[in-house]
DNA sequence: ACGCAGCTTGACAATGTTGTCAACGGCGGC
DNA sequence: GCCGCCGTTGACAACATTGTCAAGCTGCGT
């Protein structure tokens, strides 16, 4: 057990500084200064003896130190605000953020929102506090005004997924409205005249944007927009297998959706639940935006719209490190393209009456 | 479009220090600190001067080199090393311990290991350099004994998920063996005798614990341990998927298993991958370690023996700041129970001979 | 008038690091 | 013998902030 150390009777080291180096390498702290960062001019036994007492002392530099002094300021460390870092979207982007990151030997805060503005500011302003080089925010907030002090102090700044608000700053968005049209549109392509859209907390932009998306369809194939196969405002799986189960018990004979176009993946998800439920999985035809992992594993296969949240965190942050590197062209505003998976689910017929 | 600044033509803005702000409001830099930390002995007028120095200059107070100067040393951020910050145990882990440390108003430093031992160490250099309070590792390596020097710099470290090598720490991990265990025996008991094994990188201490629990489990049944039905090294999706396939062709006529457990959550569903394509996942049992989104949407249900990666987090990061706050205790080893989560696919009799 | 307590305030040093610059000793060229 | 140059080295100030402490003020009691 020698190799063990216990916490409880484990000697207190306090972290040794440059100074404490510098005294044990005989050298002046310039010169330990110079060999951490790897800075010529140092003979090297110099070099070694320094070396040697870091090892000694298991120094390691204080980077916040560090960048307080240096010219730059820079302090390695990104600021990530999603929307949920448990959800496999928000996670998926981080993770794409990260390899991006990694090669720059960048660091990530992360922290989720959960749709809440207070959450939002709090977190950019504790990222700010820290002092952190660039920001990669999904905002949930109905006004992004109040980062305009940041970007004028030099802070790049790249928002993902959803259109800031009251700021003019890059973004990287999914095409949402196209990506909902198509999937109205393969829906018309089998036959269906009753659609039903399930959709998001309306205020939200990217809600909007695949709601219209979904109405350009209808108008587009001459078929008619009928509120009462539209509902809005679901957030939940429960909420959405609920309103899913209530559009398909209430059909007067003849008159319910044959089709179903679920506007996000937990809507989704819930709207496969219930139709499950109901035994009807594979009658009425269902397309949703976003994919999610194992819909090519259930019975009937789902067929979504898919969003591509690595290659939306791998774009914004190479967007923000351009930034970084002194990029100050205009603002971009990229748009990424969905792709259409038609996996069986939104291939079914409507029933010949 | 007044709403709107331009990057491009942004005035530059460097942010404004403390000094700033003290020479606006005509007061010492002393002050405007005691005003920012909300210390008393400040004359209302001045706190009101104060303040409105603060908003017109946007001032935000640089909490590095507060840190810096600071007798605690405290940066309020807590570093966290994970598996792959896009599967969803380690995101779901994640999130916990964000939820947790939000409360104490801790930011969180996250990074992905990717089974890597050298990133282990590089993340942990990187985040100690930061002078993070406190660090959450899912250690990766086969020996964790250089993380004694930052123990002994007085950073709490929780290990979560697998126990650290060379090193007695706080740790908080799944029972593995004995959900193994129960795993087996659930078959066993609907009558199966031929039961596989499909288990992860054999290196890796859970999946050893993991087959130690089926190895047990066979014993205590008085089953046989069929080489031919023991594959390891699986390590995505698409190795299980194979090595099932394989498993299953290859039945000499009766000798084939009749049940499979999987000991990962990939492998899970790779196996599911497999058996749908060979038709058979209406007759081969089988039963998963670890949940995974939509298990109980599959046809069949996918049983699963129920890790519980959010409580892991939560309890990691309550251990942390427990120490933080001066608990000096011996370390402890959490074990957290795993839940067996019967769907269906757990349930299915072998074949009648 | 004086001393003293209590509050407010700012000067100064310190945190761990790096940028600036001058000093050092040795050397070749005038 | 002196000048200037070389590579090396360290003294010092600075970064943004907070801890310490003493000075300043007011008002009170004597």
């Amino acid at each position: 057990m020698t190799e063990h150390a216990d916490p409880a009777t484990m000697p207190y080291r306090p972290r040794a500084t440059l100074r404490d180096v510098a005294a044990m390498a005989g050298v002046s702290m310039k010169t330990v200064s110079r060999v951490v960062n790897g800075e010529n001019g140092v003979t090297p036994q110099k070099v070694d003896a320094v070396r040697q007492a870091i090892s000694r002392l298991d120094y390691r530099p204080n980077l916040s130190a560090s960048a307080l002094r240096r010219s730059s300021g820079r302090t390695a460390a990104i600021g990530t605000v999603l929307e949920d870092l448990a959800n496999p979207f928000s996670s998926a982007l981080l993770r794409a953020v990260e390899d991006v990151a990694n090669e720059k030997r960048v660091l990530i805060l992360a922290g989720s929102v959960d749709e809440d503005q207070q959450r939002e500011r709090a977190l950019v302003r504790a990222f700010t506090e820290r002092r952190v080089d660039g920001l990669i925010v999904a905002p949930v907030g109905e006004d992004q005004g109040y980062l305009r002090a940041e970007m004028e102090a030099g802070t790049p700044l790249v928002f993902v997924d959803r259109q800031p608000q009251g700021l003019l700053a890059d973004c990287v968005l999914s095409d949402n409205e196209s990506g909902a049209r198509q999937a109205v549109h393969r829906l018309a392509d089998v036959g269906h005249r009753r659609i039903a859209y399930l959709g998001d907390l309306a205020l939200i932009p990217t809600a909007e944007q695949r709601f219209a998306g979904y109405q350009r369809a209808l108008l587009e194939r001459g078929l008619p927009l009928d509120p009462a196969h539209v509902v809005h405002d679901l957030h939940t799986v429960d909420d959405a297998a609920r309103a899913t189960t209530a559009l398909l018990r209430g059909l007067g004979d003849g008159n319910g959706p044959t089709a179903i176009f679920a506007s996000q993946n937990l809507v989704t998800i819930g709207a496969i639940t219930a139709l499950q439920d109901l035994g009807l999985e594979d009658s009425v035809a269902l397309i949703g935006f976003d994919d999610f992992p194992l819909a090519d594993l259930l019975k009937p296969r789902v067929s979504v719209i898919a969003q591509n949240p690595s290659e939306m965190g791998r774009v914004a942050a190479e967007l923000l490190f351009q930034r970084l590197d002194g990029d100050r062209g205009r603002p971009q505003r990229i748009l990424l393209p969905t792709t259409t998976v038609l996996r069986g689910s939104g291939e079914i017929p409507p029933a010949v009456p």
